[in-house]
DNA sequence: CGGTAAATTGATCTCCATCAAAGATAGTGG
DNA sequence: CCACTATCTTTGATGGAGATCAATTTACCG
């Protein structure tokens, strides 16, 4: 799934997408409304938690109240690492640090870590990238030129990790 | 104050700018350590709270947990706010929306919205805004030339807000 | 008042956006 | 089953916003 936050004058961003098991909506607590759209990319299923409840039960058992907290921090900590991806890095480290961060958590859910479809397209990918779309596709196709991936389409095979790992560590 | 993420590779970006009042280091609750060093840009007092305690606390008190737990929303939501900026906006379009959230910010503590002074260096703002130095430094006086705010180092004044609003809204 | 850090301003360069067009792919209906 | 259409992707050519390099100027501090 993929949620975009979307500015008052029309402009969206994807702030982020959301695999298996990724708890989601939690932008919502503060204000009352999600300040979020979030939009499945392919069949999904979703469960509702009522914040409310989770609250109660969270009061009476303190590992779930600790659990639910991590898990909000992490969401920071994720953020602060897009902050400085699209802060500080070219196109090339961007799309590099995504495609390993999407390549860990392939491997976490039990699929291959090398090879996965992308379900967004190069748009989505440039969104949630500080990127046009063009220049995804392009970036994608020098990494394939350098020997670094392979990809055909949504199809793509990672096949030399380190090389792409060199691509974030180079600078300073 | 200001928050900075590091890099493995030494790159830092300051992630964010707190004043009087803020709550901070809600991202060390999901690892143990923080992924933030956090550095007073002027005499500071501050307060130190155990997250244990306030777990404790928060279970015995509803309205304390929902309060905890609204403080870390509206964090995430903020950080998406900036990846926003950071993904989408123009140099202009930045420092605006940056200039506007400090004279909320400042307004909000009992300060003049129009008037005050930048503790941060031109360079600490163009790492949070993702820019170099010398592009803040230029934009301000841009800014100055239209009328837009007054700028003498870091006293600045902001002479025209809807002229600065107009700045985010104009796109699309 | 000298020394250092910060800010301003100018000149040039580079990376990515933009504009444009041609291929590839999947879904639709005859 | 295949033409037809819409969407997505790739690739090329050009332009522009901001980075980089460089030189002053200004403020700050002991």
């Amino acid at each position: 799934m993929k949620s975009c936050v979307l500015h008052d004058d029309g402009r969206e961003q994807v702030a982020g997408f959301h695999m298996a098991g990724d708890l989601l909506g939690l932008d919502a607590i503060g204000s009352g409304n999600h300040t979020c759209d979030t939009l499945a990319l392919e069949d999904t299923e979703v469960r509702e938690i009522p914040f409310a409840s989770l609250e109660q039960l969270s009061r009476e058992m303190p590992s779930l109240q600790h659990q639910l907290h991590r898990i909000m921090s992490r969401e920071i900590v994720r953020d602060h690492g897009v902050m400085l991806l699209l802060g500080s890095m070219s196109a090339g480290e961007r799309l590099a640090a995504f495609l390993l961060n999407l390549s860990q958590r392939f491997a976490a859910r039990g699929y291959s870590p090398s090879e996965f479809r992308l379900r967004m397209t190069r748009e989505e990918m440039g969104s949630y990238l500080g990127l046009k779309l063009e220049t995804v596709s392009r970036t994608l196709s020098s990494f394939q030129e350098r020997g670094l991936i392979e990809v055909r389409q949504k199809q793509v095979r990672i096949v030399d990790f380190s090389g792409l790992k060199a691509l974030l560590e180079q600078k300073r």
